[in-house]
DNA sequence: TTGAAAGCGATACCAA
DNA sequence: TTGGTATCGCTTTCAA
C-alpha cells in the first residue's frame, strides 16, 4: 500500500495524498477530510525511506553511549529518545563499548544511518579520535555532548563542574573534622580525571598535602573496590573519609567497612557520586554527588533540538553538581 | 558525495560501485581495489534511506520497552542491540510506559520507521490489544516478545516458567521450616499475575492456605515496599518469609525490616526476583530467582535472526528460572 | 485547488 | 566484466 494506492482509492493525484499526509495547505478541507478517513480505514503509513529519500530529512536521531551497565548514561539516553520521540523523531542507540577504536566504528555507522542529530553520552567521547571521526562523520551535522566537549563548531557540550564539586566536598570533610581522606577513582576518563583533580585541589587547599598519595584507580567494579578498599584501609587505617568517583565504587566501600568492623558513618565516612539509586538502596544510605542526569539529559535534548532547527548554541553549558548528605557521612 | 560522484571519479558506472559496495561478484579484482581505495578516500558511505527504497529491506530492528527503570528490561534490550550491530543492522529502541494505550502508537512509529523485525520487552505486550496492533502494522513482519507470547503466525515468544519457579520457592522455605509466608507483587502484569499463581500453588500443595491473605499488590518502588512491609509485619508478627517479585521491592523489605529491628535471616528470610545488582548491593545480599536475562536477549536476538532469514521458530521457548541463595534467607 | 513530472540515491535486470 | 535503464515511494516545483 503506497502513496499511489491511496490516490487511485481516492479519486485523486499522490501530489494531494501527500500535502494530506504532510499537513500543508492548498486541499479543500472536504477533499482532506474524505482522504483523512480513507488513510485511517487503510492503515496506511508512509514509507521512511522514501520519504527520508525525497526531503532528505529521516527525523532519526542517533544516540551513542560507553557503556550500558552505567544506569545514569542510560538514563540520560532514554530521557533525550523520549523528548524527541514526541517531537516525531525515533532514535537508534547504540553502546560502543570502551574499546576507544570502536568509537570511529559506531560514529560510521550512525553517519551512515543518516541520523539528523547525534547525542554522545559520557566524557569517553571528549577525545582526539573521537573528534577526527566527528569531523570525518558529522561534519555538517549537529553533534551534543553529555558530559563533555569538543571545540567543533558543530559540536556543543553540557559539562559537569565535578572537579569543583569534589573539592568543595573535600572542604566539607575537613570542616566536619576529618584530616585523613582517600579518593578512589574509576577507570580513566576525563570526567575521573576532573574528579581526581577536584581531590588534590581540595586537599592543597586544605593543607593536607600528605593525602595525595591516597588516590587509587581501579575498574568500575563494586566487588573491586570492596578490595581495594579493604586492603587500603588494612594499610592505612588513619583513614576516616573515602570519596568514590562513582556510587557503585561506593557501595563496595561499605561492603569493606563492614567486613573490617567498621562501623560508617562514626568511624569513617563514604561519599559517593551520581545520587543514584545504589545511593538510596545501600545501608546506610550514601552521601554522594549528584551530578544531575536529568537536566543533562534535558539540556542535551533542546541544545540539539535547536541546532536541528539551525538555530546557533551555546558551545559549553556548565552544570554545577549538588551535594546529598544522607547516612554514610560525618 | 553519492554513488554517481564515486562513478565518476572512478571512471566506470554506478552499477559498478554497487557491485562494490556490496561485495558482488562480477568486477574485475584490479577495479575492484581501485575502487575500495576510492571509497575510503571519500569516506563515502551509501545513503541508507536510498538503499532501503531499493531494496525494500533497511536493516533496522525495532527494541520496544515498557520502564526503562527496569534495569533487567533495558540489559536485554541492549544485548539484542548488541547482537544485531555485530549483524549489521541498527536498532530503534523505544520506551512506550506503562500506559498500555501507548503501545499502539509505538506499534506504529515502529511499523511507519519500516523496521525489519521487532522484539518486544515485558510480559505487559501480552494482550489483546497489542495483538491486533501487531497484526494491523506487523502482519508480516517478525515480532519476538521476551517473556510474553501472542498467539500470531509471526511471532514468537520466550516465557518464563514464573509460576513454577515461585512455587518452588515456597518448597524450599517450608522445607527449612517457615509456616508463615507472604508474597508483595508489583503491578499488574502477567509476569505478576504468574509469579503469584506461583505463590498459590506453593502454599496450597503445602497446605498453608490461611497464608493465601498474605499476598499485597503494591507499586514497583522500593520505599513504597517499604512502607507496606512494615505495615504488614507489624500487622502480622507471625510472618518467617517474604517473597517479593522483584529484587528493588525485596530491598524496601530489607529496610523494613531494619527500621523495625528484625535480624535478616534469623527472624525473617527476604527473598527477590531477577538476579539483579541489586540483590548484590544489598546488605544482606537477597537470596533471588534468577529469570535469566542474559538468556532471554540470546535467544530474542537468535530467533528473530532466524524469522528474518525465512526460518521457522518454534512459537514458545520456555526458560527455568534458577533459584540464588544469597544471605537474606534460612 | 489540483496534477504532471522531475528528482532523491540506491538496487537489479538485461544487454553488450 | 561492465553499463544502461527501470524502479522503489516519496517531495517539490511548476503549470493548469
Amino acid at each position: 500500500m503506497n502513496i499511489y494506492d491511496i490516490a487511485k482509492i481516492a479519486g485523486v493525484s499522490h501530489t494531494t495524498i501527500s500535502r494530506v499526509i504532510n499537513s500543508k495547505p492548498g486541499v479543500k478541507e472536504e477533499t482532506r477530510e474524505r482522504i483523512l478517513k480513507i488513510l485511517d480505514e487503510y492503515a496506511y503509513f508512509p514509507n521512511s525511506c522514501a520519504k527520508g529519500l525525497a526531503s532528505n530529512k529521516n527525523k532519526i536521531i542517533g544516540i551513542l553511549l560507553i557503556d550500558v551497565r552505567n544506569s545514569h548514561h542510560t538514563d540520560t539516553a532514554f530521557y533525550i529518545e523520549e523528548s524527541f520521540a514526541k517531537l516525531g523523531y525515533a532514535s537508534i542507540i547504540a553502546a560502543c563499548g570502551w574499546d576507544d577504536s570502536m568509537q570511529d566504528e559506531y560514529l560510521r555507522v550512525m553517519a551512515s544511518r543518516n541520523v539528523e542529530g547525534l547525542v554522545l553520552i559520557g566524557s569517553r567521547f571528549q577525545n582526539d579520535n573521537a573528534q577526527k571521526s566527528i569531523k570525518k562523520y558529522f561534519n555538517d551535522k549537529p553533534v551534543v555532548i553529555a558530559n563533555g566537549y569538543l571545540p567543533l563548531d558543530n559540536v556543543c557540550g553540557v559539562l559537569l563542574e565535578e572537579r569543583k564539586a569534589v573539592s568543595q566536598v573535600v572542604d566539607h570533610l575537613v570542616g566536619k573534622g576529618h584530616r585523613n581522606l582517600a579518593f578512589i577513582n574509576d577507570n580513566c576518563t576525563v570526567s575521573a580525571n576532573n574528579k581526581q583533580q577536584g581531590f588534590l585541589d581540595g586537599i592543597q587547599k586544605n593543607d593536607l598535602l600528605w593525602n595525595e598519595k591516597n588516590i587509587l584507580d581501579i575498574h568500575t567494579r563494586y566487588y573491586v573496590s570492596k578490595e581495594e578498599t579493604e586492603k587500603l584501609l588494612r594499610e592505612k587505617p588513619e583513614i576516616t573519609a573515602i570519596i568514590y568517583s562513582e556510587d557503585i565504587l561506593a557501595v563496595g566501600g561499605i561492603k569493606a567497612c563492614y567486613s573490617l568492623g567498621l562501623k560508617i558513618p562514626e568511624d569513617i565516612s563514604i561519599i559517593g557520586f551520581n545520587d543514584s539509586i545504589y545511593s538510596d538502596i545501600s545501608t546506610p544510605t550514601i552521601t554522594t554527588i549528584d551530578n544531575r542526569t536529568h537536566d543533562t539529559g534535558e539540556y542535551c535534548s533542546k541544545a540539539l533540538h535547536s541546532m536541528l532547527n539551525g538555530e546557533t548554541v551555546e558551545p559549553v553549558y556548565h552544570l554545577e553538581p549538588t551535594f546529598k548528605i544522607k547516612e554514610s557521612s560525618l
